[in-house]
DNA sequence: GATCTATGTAGAT
DNA sequence: TCTACCTAGATCG
């Protein structure tokens, strides 16, 4: 389920719960080094793109990935017994968490840290991020943009929900090549992305549908998809375009589902 | 209950 | 380009 806004939301939370408090960490799975940071301060939680980071002081943070099928589950104290395999467990003063399925959870040094930030390109959802440095990527590839959308090292955050989405919201065909995207369009792109993704950390779903476009729910089941909002074109193949009625189209994009309107976003 | 699928990435080929 | 990772909700029967 994880885009950026996720582990932001996720950084946000941590942050609130555990920053200050001395914590235990544990890992009833075994798969983790838990006793590196056991009974230690936790001091910060932050996030950049789709990695989440426990800062516990010099050369100890933790870095967790979720990968397609990792979650953090939170409950307020008491502290239950676990069930099936949990990779992380961290118990603050009020809440504990459990992670379970992350691709990665491993203590970093200072220098890891930095070295996997380096190949990360700006993130949307950080004050630090300079979209123009995504977009010198951009300019000098001959990749499409959807490809381009999905690389991390080019801004990172973004996954295949909002890739879908902020193509369909600026009517732009997926397979455009990304030197053929000017600074102008990439502002849009860019700007679009951290209003999405900002509403994304605050609500916990992808909400990418405006309000004149809103299907009439009233009567209809909510959604299932995990995501959790109204989207335009993500996952709804065959289905009617919201905005001129065309079914939706879909393709398999270097093993990625892709999606968008062949109306809306022509070649 | 079994099967399918996925908002992701690394590493092998 | 392919496969492994190995969770959980939706769907099928």
């Amino acid at each position: 389920m994880p885009e950026g806004h996720t582990l932001h939301r996720l950084a946000k939370l941590h942050q609130r719960r555990y920053a200050g408090s001395t914590v235990r960490v544990s890992s009833p799975q075994g798969k983790f080094a838990a006793s590196f940071v056991d009974g230690r301060r936790f001091v910060r939680a932050e996030a950049h793109g789709k990695h989440l980071f426990h800062v516990y002081g010099p050369d100890t943070t933790v870095h967790v990935h979720l990968g397609l099928y990792g979650t953090f589950a939170e409950f307020p104290h008491p502290v239950l017994e676990p069930v099936g395999q949990v990779r992380m467990r961290l118990a603050g003063p009020t809440h504990w968490t459990d992670l379970r399925g992350p691709t990665r959870c491993e203590v970093l040094t200072d220098v890891e840290v930095a070295a996997l930030r380096a190949r990360l390109g700006p993130d949307p959802l950080r004050r630090d991020a300079k979209p123009e440095v995504a977009h010198a990527r951009v300019a000098r590839s001959r990749q499409s943009l959807a490809v381009l959308l999905l690389d991390q090292s080019v801004l990172a955050g973004v996954g295949n929900v909002y890739r879908a989405e902020v193509l369909f919201r600026h009517g732009v065909h997926p397979l455009v090549p990304g030197n053929e995207v000017d600074r102008a369009l990439w502002d849009d792109l860019w700007l679009d992305l951290t209003v999405l993704m900002r509403g994304g950390v605050k609500t916990g779903r992808i909400d990418t549908v405006r309000p004149e476009h809103m299907p009439d729910v009233t009567g209809r089941a909510p959604r299932k998809d995990r995501h959790g909002g109204e989207v335009y074109v993500y996952r709804r193949t065959g289905q009617p375009c919201l905005v001129c009625g065309t079914p939706v189209a879909a393709a398999e994009l270097a093993g990625r589902n892709l999606y968008w309107c062949p109306t809306c976003q022509p070649a």
